[in-house]
DNA sequence: ATAAACTTTCATTAAATATTGAAAGTTTAA
DNA sequence: TTAAACTTTCAATATTTAATGAAAGTTTAT
């Protein structure tokens, strides 16, 4: 395979997982496309290479910033804004881990811990069904909490290296 | 909080953390509701209790029995088929992160494994950032495929007991 | 102060995704 | 064999989500 239809490829599939995975195609295009550029691309670079509007890009470019997995590039004597993406794999899950725990699993624990605290008769089925599997979900989801938490402070070796050593 | 408000606000937080990550929000409302509920459910049930059409729910409670995570139930003399979950959450845990793996995991480290391969010029930065990142991507994608596997065939207290005596 | 270079916004439009419900299909019992 | 009970399908519709692009906004150099 040559390197321009690797480079589609490899991009497809990056949108796709992500959009697979709740997020936006176009978004995991362009940090794709940031991902196997050597050098930092400019807002109309990315539009053209990916074939998108000035809007989309702008606010894509946006949003990858927000998720702390690109950053712009400022060079001198020129007034365009430069993006380019963090290239180390393990810092770039960790950094989606980071904030896919921030938004969507810490407020779900938040809520799973006060509907723990629901109050009902003991003896009805359906109060003792829903306690129990609150409480079971709420269980889970804490240690997976704490799994990322780990994960966040680790290195890759250490983090994969010794989960493999132990389970093996 | 009383009972009935709980189970709502269940079902929509179990609704909207399945539409952030990339499950149809109705598949995952009529898992929570089957979830806490003591009976097994027939269809004409879960259509009122969620308000929603008989080819919807056909098709969901369909959908879930493919994920693995609900079953049919019979009833002698009866006709009708009653719907009931899985309730252990690390077996349902387990169950989807073996199907998310087979669906959307395994078709992308296969592709990283091949795009690996592409020919090109060694002093090309294009080709060398290319090569690199799909390099570092498949071996993480491998790492996570690795751990899943092992978290298949794990206990609970197996899994995250070992992990937290480890890295604490 | 002005205008060129560049970025951002947001109402409109388009695309993707989910839902409906009536009709067709299937099973069971008499 | 037929009809009632129940399930499945799928074309049409609705909803949600994403993308466009022109206009407004901002910054910088002169």
């Amino acid at each position: 395979m040559e390197l321009p239809e690797a480079k589609q490829r490899f991009i497809e599939a990056w949108g796709k997982l992500g959009s697979e995975w709740g997020i936006n195609r176009t978004m995991a295009q362009v940090h794709a496309l940031l991902l196997i550029s050597p050098e930092a691309l400019t807002t109309e670079q990315v539009m053209e290479q990916l074939q998108i509007s000035r809007g989309n890009a702008n606010m894509t470019l946006r949003d990858l910033m927000n998720w702390g997995l690109i950053e712009k590039q400022h060079r001198s004597g020129e007034r365009k804004e430069y993006f380019f993406a963090e290239k180390d794999v393990w810092t770039i899950a960790r950094q989606v881990a980071k904030e896919r725990k921030r938004r969507e699993l810490e407020p779900v624990l938040k809520l799973l811990t006060q509907l723990q605290e629901v109050q009902g008769d003991a003896q009805d089925p359906e109060y003792a069904t829903f306690k129990t599997t609150v409480t079971d979900i709420n269980k889970l989801a804490g240690n997976v909490d704490k799994t990322l938490e780990t994960m966040l402070k680790a290195e890759e070796n250490w983090f994969f290296g010794s989960m493999f050593k132990l389970f093996k």
